[in-house]
DNA sequence: TCTGGGGTCCTAGGACCC
DNA sequence: TCTGGGGTCCTAGGACCC
């Protein structure tokens, strides 16, 4: 990877939700048009909104009835999830045509190394005839960026925004890149931005040439990382794989109203089990620590946590620890969020293969897994956990289906 | 009528062990 | 007894992205 110079292609598609529901209902195409969540209460927000909204003043993030002061007569529509899921398998098999090194990072978005393809003489009209054929059959647009690492390729899909395919190489990064304000590097956010002006730097140029030391002090590993790529540098691969790893499963849900009402909490908290239990379930892992989070009415939020020594999967143990954390913790005033999230995940068949491995008790094979792991953890304790360790969902990918990562299926809040 | 919900990665301080 | 330092685990919070 070193001397060879490679070929990544960055796939992002244009404001993806309002564009598969414009495919879907040709009567929408050309109007204003957003995606909302919740839209009676507070907690509608856009999720995403057509070019003709957009050119309304409607933002993403905007609350919706906002965004109905700049544009009263824009179509409002909920998610639809599945939808948006079919769509984006469809827009992730027509990439996979091209090269088998394709990795989904989002719904709508992904990157391609084309380095090793019979197209990587022929770059641009590969862009090309991939996103005509995204339009065509899918009736969906899409921008490209083509570049020498993923760093560039995303950067470079930015720049041309709808349907734009935008080469960024190497040699161009001075005349391109520097120029731009710092905060419109990805990876550089508004606090991150905010401190590299104390430094003096505002533009990715400025933050280029910066010292090194001085960088670290500010910004800590990431400091000379964001450096190397506002000079163009960025190693990490095209990593197929990633989008079946996940180390966390949670849900968060904000109340209609600020609430300190106990019974009501406890509701939330139970719907949230139930959901965080599931999602749990059906990717086959259980949660060796559990998260609660509470967001209070001014906007202050804390996350509280509990090692488990058994790994847990049941919707009542779930509740359980939650509603034990939430007591410790809970100052009584009222609360506008509540979230649950399980992490330190462990693959349930691998509780099986430990049991296999040491057969300590050839009866357990016979007993629910709960009480396996009990015994197991009695046994050998926290040492038989994987902790941090990252879940791979094998199977998956011989199944085919292209998202095991289920934050596209989350169409069940509720 | 301010501000959703799903994530990942990093940091910092204290406990504890060698 | 004093002195030093490295490593890991744990918890909480923050930044960023889509």
């Amino acid at each position: 990877m070193q001397g060879k110079s490679r070929i990544i292609f960055h796939i992002d598609m244009n404001s993806f939700y309002a564009s598969v529901e414009m495919a879907y209902d040709p009567a929408l195409r050309g109007k204003p048009v957003a995606v909302a969540g919740n839209v009676k209460e507070r907690k509608g927000i856009v999720v995403t909104c057509s070019y003709e909204a957009r050119a309304r003043g409607v933002k993403t993030t905007m609350p919706v009835w906002q965004a109905k002061r700049h544009c009263p007569e824009l179509i409002i529509l909920p998610p639809n999830f599945d939808r948006y899921r079919s769509s984006s398998r469809a827009m992730f098999n027509i990439l996979r045509e091209y090269t088998d090194l394709v990795e989904p990072v989002s719904i709508d978005e992904g990157y391609m190394d084309m380095t090793d393809t019979p197209y990587s003489s022929r770059a641009l009209e590969t862009a090309k005839e991939i996103q005509s054929r995204l339009q065509k059959e899918l009736l969906l647009p899409s921008s490209i960026g083509i570049a020498p690492n993923k760093f560039l390729a995303k950067m470079a899909s930015d720049m041309k925004k709808p349907l734009g395919i935008t080469i960024l190489r190497k040699r161009q990064v001075p005349d391109i890149l520097w120029p731009l304000p710092v905060g419109e590097m990805h990876g550089v956010g508004n606090k991150t931005a905010e401190k590299l002006k104390g430094l003096g730097i505002h533009t990715i140029g400025e933050l280029a040439a910066a010292n090194e030391h001085s960088l670290k002090r500010l910004l800590g590993i990431n400091g000379p990382r964001l450096k190397n790529k506002a000079n163009g540098i960025h190693h990490a691969p095209v990593d197929p794989e990633r989008i079946y790893e996940f180390k966390s499963v949670g849900n968060s849900s904000t109340l209609s109203h600020d609430s300190s009402d106990e019974e009501e909490l406890l509701g939330v908290f139970r719907k949230l089990a139930a959901s965080v239990s599931d999602r749990l379930q059906r990717k086959e892992v259980m949660a060796s620590k559990l998260f609660i989070m509470i967001r209070y009415a001014d906007w202050k939020t804390i996350t509280r946590s509990i090692t488990l020594k058994n790994p847990i999967d049941q919707k009542n143990e779930i509740m359980k620890e939650a509603e034990h954390l939430f007591f410790k913790h809970w100052n009584k005033n009222p609360v506008r969020l509540l979230g649950i999230t399980g992490t330190d995940l462990v693959e349930k068949e691998q509780a099986y293969k430990q049991l296999d491995l040491f057969s300590f008790n050839e009866d357990a094979k016979d007993e629910p897994i709960q009480q396996m792991m009990e015994k197991l953890n009695e046994k050998y304790g926290s040492k038989l956990i994987r902790k941090g360790a990252r879940v791979k969902k094998e199977e998956s990918k011989t199944k085919g289906t292209s998202f095991n990562k289920d934050f596209f299926q989350d169409e069940k809040k509720s």
